[in-house]
DNA sequence: GCCTTTACGAGACTTCGGGTCTCGGAAACA
DNA sequence: TGTTTCCGAGACCCGAAGTCTCGTAAAGGC
């Protein structure tokens, strides 16, 4: 059994919260954790102490936001619908998530988290969807499109229906 | 007529080897303005005099490194040859490329000379490649390999043989 | 041969953000 | 009551980016 204070959830979300609220503000690279501390009225220890740096709490942050988006659970979302959702959240989220892989490259630890946090999970939302496909092709189309949507956001780039029918097209080449 | 005393084009040059150089031993992360005017036997100040920052600099210093490089002038290079070529290139400065492209998702100007001097011309390169394709499908195939080196690049995975068949099946899928 | 202009090396200096340390106090459990 | 861990607050350190200044050097104009 744990023993001594217990973390303070109160103060866990009020740091998400304000991380959150500032990078869509003043953008990731104009945010400090002095910010986030002061506007969460918490101390900056209080954040190191629970995060390694900014990179993994603005992931945090933005990982939940991803997972409280209305996840509509139909049983088989169609490839068309699930590009659509992905750009657009991708695109609302170009900033950050520009920030966030730019900054993973410079720390190994940040990579990790976010590959496993973001990247995966879209990955198999979208080989979820190919069901019908040979396992080879599967991976294959998926490569392609987080391939073209990652190359479109490093090269900002808009994530825009005409892309979407680009991308769709593309794979159904394929 | 310009006046004054014109640009020491020895020190220009000492300036980007010792960039090239120390980049290559220590990561781009770990090099300095103040390495590189050490060991160039250079000035600070001549370094910002001539570039904006670190990361153009390193732009600059493999630029030139990459035009160095043997461009066998055939008439006309397959696909394949073209794509191992670049894959070649690509792994080796593989940590460099995935540093300049972070760097310049929080620089507007260096992503701009990103795209003009490294993006933008290994494009073209794969589009000669492609010069019996219709055009709309010649953007397409090039907007997928590049999609899928830079994801590569950027996902920290090789690009090996491997991947070089893997993209080859995917272009002759389309 | 001077004068102006710009480049150069050197080094001091400023600024700023990431991250650590410390302290007094609070919440849990034993 | 004592131990443990958490909390806010603020001082603090560190390192890198970028600026400023100074004495000097190399050009062309006069």
């Amino acid at each position: 059994m744990r023993t001594g204070r217990p973390r303070d959830e109160k103060v866990r979300l009020a740091i998400l919260t304000a991380a959150q609220e500032l990078v869509l503000e003043k953008g990731y690279a104009a945010v400090t954790t002095a910010d986030v501390a002061e506007r969460a009225g918490a101390g900056k220890q209080t954040i190191y102490r629970w995060w390694p740096g900014k990179g993994a709490l603005v992931l945090d942050a933005f990982s939940e936001w991803v997972s409280q988006a209305p996840r509509m659970s139909r049983r088989k979302p169609s490839l068309s619908s699930t590009l659509v959702e992905f750009c657009r959240g991708a695109s609302e989220a170009a900033p950050v998530l520009r920030a966030l892989m730019a900054e993973a490259q410079f720390d190994e630890d940040l990579h990790r988290r976010l590959i496993a946090q973001l990247v995966r999970p879209r990955g198999d939302e979208l080989r979820a969807c190919l069901a019908d496909r040979r396992p080879a092709d599967r991976e294959l189309v998926v490569n392609v499109l987080s391939g073209l949507v990652w190359q479109r956001l490093m090269l900002n780039e808009p994530l825009d229906a005409r892309f979407v029918r680009f991308a769709l097209r593309v794979v159904q080449r394929i």
